[in-house]
DNA sequence: TTGTAGGCGTTATCAT
DNA sequence: ATGATAACGCCTACAA
């Protein structure tokens, strides 16, 4: 592989001024620059990121915790972080913190971050995460890793965080079906035992509460029902709720996956959608406007892109003062599309 | 933070000690040993990445290129991958390398790549990425960069290959349709120059034309359709094939999400599957099981569990032999639901 | 504007 | 089994 003084040695100068001259530090004449980056070109030269970071103190990588990769709100999360990031120079450290149950274990191999990283950017990890002892204070004396939170089941002190109002969220999405005069109405919400269930469940759980109690609903007229994660745990879950008894007219789920569970139930149990019960979920899911879902969406992408600009800005020392950190709250939208529609008067 | 003396005059020993004993390396008395974790552990002390592998020449990274992280494929792949390289004490380093249309910027931003990384996982990703100089051969003898492809549109030179035979896929997905009787049938595939189309939809609208023209089919009776990536692509290319004029009997789609599109527009156009029209996908996506789509599906964890073991055989230098890399082929599973049916008896 | 030299924190080599 | 002591490749004062 080649070094600094190999190019330095074709360009004829100093390897302090190659280091200037690729880095684009303003010291240097346009005339050498053009030659080093000549030389460095035709040698295939590029810095040895261990080198430089050693010398030159930043890691210039930023450490992506997620549950996990594979779930659509992760993935658009950072797809979008990626696009702000990589430009701004740095790499993405990728890795999955375990879900309740694993985060227990101490957040296992996490502690080595503030070395590694300048930044830490954590995406829809669950509140016990946020504790992690790495987040708050690095061992003696060194300042505290910056990072920011998205979609957290907790705020890590200290960290801005962003996000939207899932407690809202729910309750726009409850308060549909309630303004199109659906009375029996069901929650369908992840299992909080589930390692793949969202910390957001939870939020838009008490949304889904806060509604139907506002609109006078007695104690136990409160119906929820939990599910394992994902369109086929909605559907099981659906499908038992369904041979309890009377179906509900209108159900409100905690995120679309689980919201097209639901419909793939009724459907098969021969009940029409919106005709005999009335779906509604909170997420924005990409299949949720093919599949004619209505829904309370949250901008992922948004969030996203916001949260990589705010930890960019952290980084470039732009802002470094003391006060604490802000919480930026995206909106959310309803999206009413073919799964809602009045009961039917019986 | 804590560096390496630390510890040592903790414990009183040399700092070779404190790293040797840390790596758990043989030549060190049990008794030291424990002396120095305890010290480590007092201290919170880590090894600082940049130090140990500049001194140490392994970059102790695996670095994942897809073309984005946000698709249910890539997102399986490596949430598998990572379980296997996280606790072999890789880190994962996440990159998009574009689609087709940026893929020809020469890979922008991959040429430090050997530097900063010990091997690739390559996954999904197109035909021209395969080509990037970077996993050729490094400037001047240093040895290339190891690495391995999941389903790429190409192999790399030199390294070995995991994937599906998505020619036999797509072979088998027509078939069934073939069997049950249908004989006007659609191809629904990717939109080639979309960059959200992974490169086997190519293959797979091979093996729809060999089914169809094994089975007689007259040249005019090859019925391709192409359409944007992702469930509305297939819901609206779907929608237009309606439009022009007498529907298929069945579609094979080259992917679950174009199949699970046009399942919508079947049915809003008043059309039932599979009583009127046959729908089967390729890939054994997450939500085909609670949709009922039948499907010809990949394992795509079990690919990148495998990815990950090669990967990890390879670098710890099991199997340094000079043999042409191997190309690993596992097999799909046709699982029939309920979207295919015998054609209706006119 | 450019060169010189010391240091960044570990690991590897060679003694002991 | 353990301790000195060079590398490792780059960055950053400081000097010129």
């Amino acid at each position: 592989m080649t070094r600094i003084d190999d190019v330095a040695r074709l360009a004829g100068v100093s390897t302090a001024t190659v280091s200037r001259a690729l880095r684009g530090l303003p010291t240097v004449s346009e005339a050498t620059r053009q030659r080093v980056r000549l030389a460095a070109e035709q040698l295939g030269y590029t810095a040895s990121p261990s080198a430089s970071r050693l010398a030159g103190g930043k890691a210039g990588t930023v450490a992506v915790l997620v549950p996990r990769i594979s779930s659509w709100f992760s993935g658009a999360v950072v797809d979008a972080a990626e696009e702000l990031l990589r430009p701004a120079g740095y790499d993405l450290l990728l890795r999955t913190v375990g879900g309740r149950s694993r985060a227990q274990e101490r957040l296992p191999g996490t502690a080595d971050l503030p070395k590694r990283v300048d930044a830490v950017l954590l995406v829809a990890t669950p509140a016990l995460v946020s504790a992690a002892p790495v987040f708050a204070a690095p061992a003696f004396g060194g300042r505290p890793l910056p990072g920011v939170t998205v979609a957290a089941g907790a705020p890590v002190p200290g960290w801005p965080s962003v996000g939207v109002d899932d407690v809202a969220a729910a309750r726009t999405a409850t308060e549909h079906l309630l303004q199109l005069g659906h009375r029996r109405i069901v929650c369908l919400s992840g299992d909080a035992t589930d390692d793949l269930t969202r910390p957001a469940d939870l939020d838009r759980r008490w949304g889904y509460r806060e509604a139907m109690l506002a609109a006078g609903t007695p104690a136990e007229g409160i119906l929820e029902f939990a599910a394992r994660a994902g369109v086929e745990g909605g559907r099981q879950a659906t499908a038992k709720l369904l041979a309890r008894g009377t179906p509900p007219t209108g159900i409100v789920a905690t995120c679309d996956e689980l919201a097209m569970g639901a419909i793939v139930a009724l459907c098969r149990a021969g009940l029409r959608v919106p005709a005999d019960v009335s779906v509604i979920g909170v997420d924005g899911h990409q299949f949720a406007r093919a599949i004619g879902l209505s829904t309370v969406a949250q901008p992922a992408a948004e969030l996203g892109r916001l949260a990589a600009g705010t930890l960019l800005d952290r980084l470039s020392g732009a802002r470094h003062d003391d006060t604490e950190p802000g919480r930026v709250i995206l909106p959310t939208r309803l999206i009413l599309r073919e799964t809602t529609a009045p009961p039917r008067a019986h």
